[in-house]
DNA sequence: CGACATGTAAACAAGT
DNA sequence: GACTTGTTTACATGTC
């Protein structure tokens, strides 16, 4: 088969951009003949599978708030190139399963697909509790919403599905939740449309003035765990990191003969390109994955930096890996 | 050491 | 009346 399957496009918003070169760090970088500009990213944490893709979620992307958006447009083996454009879109949130505990996997691990009760059956580790202020949680429970507004039922559902900790935790974080809601100012109320009220409460939304401050403490929190975390720890010695609460989004990636310039060769078609979104490749070389982009990227700090992290936090497991 | 952020518990009111 | 939602206060703990 053609190695599409493993050049998978990114695409990616972010209306607060920077120029300039990257602030990419000691990792391999590599910068192509045809100009464009890339650095190593593992392809472990994505994409996320058609299961995972709702067109809410394709909606949210495509009408994005403020501040940096992450999407990622798989590819998929035997997927068609407008298969693609209609398949995931993640945010920012891309990789909700980076944004727990980060979790070595073996490269090229195929992931069951478990239920995420049975996940967490499975997974006492997975059901530490997450690194994650409330604010941050709320803040990716709001995030993740396709209307980028939430009840406080909802919130809690969110966090309750993607962190297993809640599940069997007792009430009392249901209490600290709505007092976060209450108390930071990061979060304002909304009164629902009566007209099409159901249930009750109000919706609760991101202050767009603080979203910069929630995105940069989570940014901090996933850095940290990633730098500190005992996650990089062999499979075989703790063989629950195979899933993370999020394993579903994780995609086997076989190795690949690869081939540079094909890499980039339909980035025109991307739909999105005259939309402010930027495509992203990357591919696989050696023992690298690299993200490919255009040499005039205009790409926030945040989710470069988040690219890196994840990149190198992976990496080191990775190696550790290998060894 | 103090300020601040965060987590937790509790009380209470209002709405469903 | 039971439950949920939202607000507020108080206190403990950790970080800067």
């Amino acid at each position: 088969m053609e190695n599409s399957s493993h050049t998978l496009p990114l695409s990616c918003l972010s209306p607060a951009t920077i120029r300039g070169p990257l602030p990419l760090s000691s990792s391999p970088q590599h910068t192509s003949s045809n100009g464009r500009i890339s650095l190593p990213l593992s392809p472990i944490s994505f994409p996320p599978s058609p299961a995972s893709f709702s067109p809410a979620t394709a909606e949210s992307v495509h009408s994005c708030s403020p501040l940096s958006h992450f999407t990622v447009s798989h590819c998929l083996e035997g997927q068609s190139l407008a298969d693609q454009d209609d398949l995931t879109c993640l945010n920012w949130l891309h990789q909700r399963g980076d944004l727990l505990p980060l979790q070595p996997l073996t490269k090229m691990t195929p992931l069951p697909q478990q239920e995420p009760s049975v996940a967490s059956q499975l997974l006492p580790a997975a059901s530490s509790k997450p690194p994650y202020s409330f604010s941050s949680l709320i803040f990716m429970a709001i995030e993740d919403s396709p209307q980028k507004r939430l009840p406080v039922k909802d919130i809690y559902e969110w966090i309750v599905n993607n962190f297993p900790y809640y599940r069997t935790a007792t009430g009392g974080w249901r209490n600290s939740v709505r007092h976060n809601l209450s108390l930071s100012k990061s979060f304002r109320r909304i009164q629902r449309d009566k007209s099409q009220s159901v249930g009750k409460g109000s919706l609760w939304c991101v202050c767009p003035e603080y979203r910069p401050a929630l995105l940069e403490v989570l940014r901090k929190t996933h850095s940290y765990h990633s730098n500190n975390s005992n996650l990089l720890h062999k499979p075989a010695e703790n063989p629950l990191c195979l899933l993370t609460p999020d394993h579903e989004e994780l995609v086997t990636m076989e190795s690949v003969e690869y081939q540079q310039e094909e890499v980039c060769e339909d980035m025109e078609k991307d739909p999105l390109s005259d939309s402010g979104y930027i495509e992203l490749h990357y591919y696989e070389s050696q023992q690298f994955q690299y993200l490919v982009l255009p040499d005039d990227t205009e790409l926030d700090l945040e989710t470069v930096e988040i690219l890196q992290l994840d990149a190198e936090a992976q990496e080191a497991a990775g190696s550790l890996l290998d060894l």
